[in-house]
DNA sequence: CGCCTCATGTAAAGGTCGTTCACATGAGCT
DNA sequence: AGCTCATGTGAACGACCTTTACATGAGGCG
């Protein structure tokens, strides 16, 4: 019954030494298993080895380790979009779908982040730190909007990059929400979520201007992506932003 | 202390007599307040003035409950989607826009509604009623983008329908979700979610090759909307589908 | 080295929930 | 009038969140 708490206990001492640590890893760990909603303060605890009051001395309450776990889950948020982003290598818009990829991916492989983020509840204002944590993910969107729209082609008005921005956001999240989380509210698509994303991402861009003609390259090598960096023509080509039509 | 509730009782006799619907509108006052994670079982119960144990009567467990409130969220969604689209009244593109903003009426006006069917945790195929309640909600979209895509201009490839229709729906649902709910998610912005997701949507429209240029309407009088169905030219004008540039 | 202090942990207890079970009630059929 | 079965009750169980009083021991100080 309880000597495996005492075993515990003996093989680590009265003080854990490490319990803040050890409760967020514990609870992204339950919180990807059983979602947000699912996840339990005593069972982070338990998971730790400690009783179910010790947290207690690490986080205010329930809440507020949720959004301990939000806050580290933007953080590394805005890591992966900037690694992705690239500064725009080597051409603005490769570099921006590539962004769309990584938030997808993230929404994908970090579950427990993304949930804590975006779907437990936890206000973003809750916490000035989570607060601040969020506007720096998505000022990576917003400069790279910033750099998209400033190369909009000649004869065509520039659109709002503070809009394109969360246009784009707009989107990822939709579809990362519907179709690409866990079982949840899985539906049954006629293609991948990231392609969804990137179709609908080009025929945005194109709705701007952007002179966008990419099937879904070919994998293997990367042809010259796109006519580099300063567009031509004004007006839209009649390309295909999506798969082939069947 | 319990009189309270023997008052109640004396009202209304040993049975309730109407006790399920009474649960489903407590439920869904409380879900509105405190969102689907915070509404309880034991409240709802309550709030309906019997015993805990009564709502088990009419359903199996709390899950069961708010699964069936989502299923009622869905039809009403198709509801009012049906009614904004009105058959693509009195022009497709036009009802095309109505259906986003009723879309994000929706999640504003039915927050409760809508917490339950897409942020409660509730898998959409929990249930057939509720997955077939979602489907039709959704066809009503995908209607919209199959009659939408049949007027692709001469010229232009003609996106799939289908596809058309998840993208619309994972703009007006990342829109809801990131700007126009409580105040969970609730960010600053440039402008109201209503007008983001019209921009959003004009400017996709215009990538698909659609000849669009519109800026917010001047309110009041209708313009004649859109050159009536059949387009002419090939090619997107440059317009400007969002607001005036300051 | 011995002692003190304070951060960190524990056990116990109170309140709420979800859920089940045996039992009570009474509406409607016969 | 009597029976039956859907519907509601109360009590009880275990889990959770949170607070409180108390225990432990690591590190600083004399």
């Amino acid at each position: 019954m309880s000597w495996r708490k005492e075993q515990r206990r003996a093989e680590r001492g009265y003080h854990h030494g490490n319990l803040k640590e050890a409760l967020l890893q514990a609870a992204l760990g339950l919180i990807a298993e059983k979602g947000a909603a699912g996840f339990t303060f005593a069972d982070a605890a338990r998971m730790a080895g400690v009783s179910a009051a010790a947290p207690y001395r690490h986080f205010r309450d329930r809440d507020e380790l949720l959004s301990s776990i939000a806050q580290r889950g933007f953080e590394q948020f805005e890591a992966r979009l900037s690694a992705a982003w690239d500064d725009g290598r080597p051409d603005t818009v490769t570099a921006f779908e590539r962004v769309g990829k990584a938030y997808l991916a993230f929404a994908r492989e970090e579950p427990a982040f993304y949930n804590a983020m975006f779907e437990s509840g936890v206000p973003v204002d809750a916490n000035a730190a989570l607060q601040a944590a969020s506007e720096r993910a998505f000022n990576v969107i917003r400069a790279a909007a910033e750099r998209l729209a400033a190369l909009t082609p000649p004869g065509t008005p520039r659109p709002p990059a503070m809009m394109m921005a969360l246009h784009i956001w707009s989107m990822a999240h939709g579809v990362a929400s519907l179709f690409s989380r866990g079982d949840a509210a899985r539906r049954k698509l006629p293609m991948s979520p990231d392609e969804l994303l990137e179709a609908e991402v080009l025929i945005y861009l194109r709705g701007l201007g952007f002179p966008i003609d990419r099937r879904p390259p070919a994998r293997g090598a990367e042809p010259p992506p796109v006519p580099p960096e300063a567009p031509s023509g004004s007006g839209v080509p009649p390309g295909r932003p999506w798969g082939k039509p069947k």
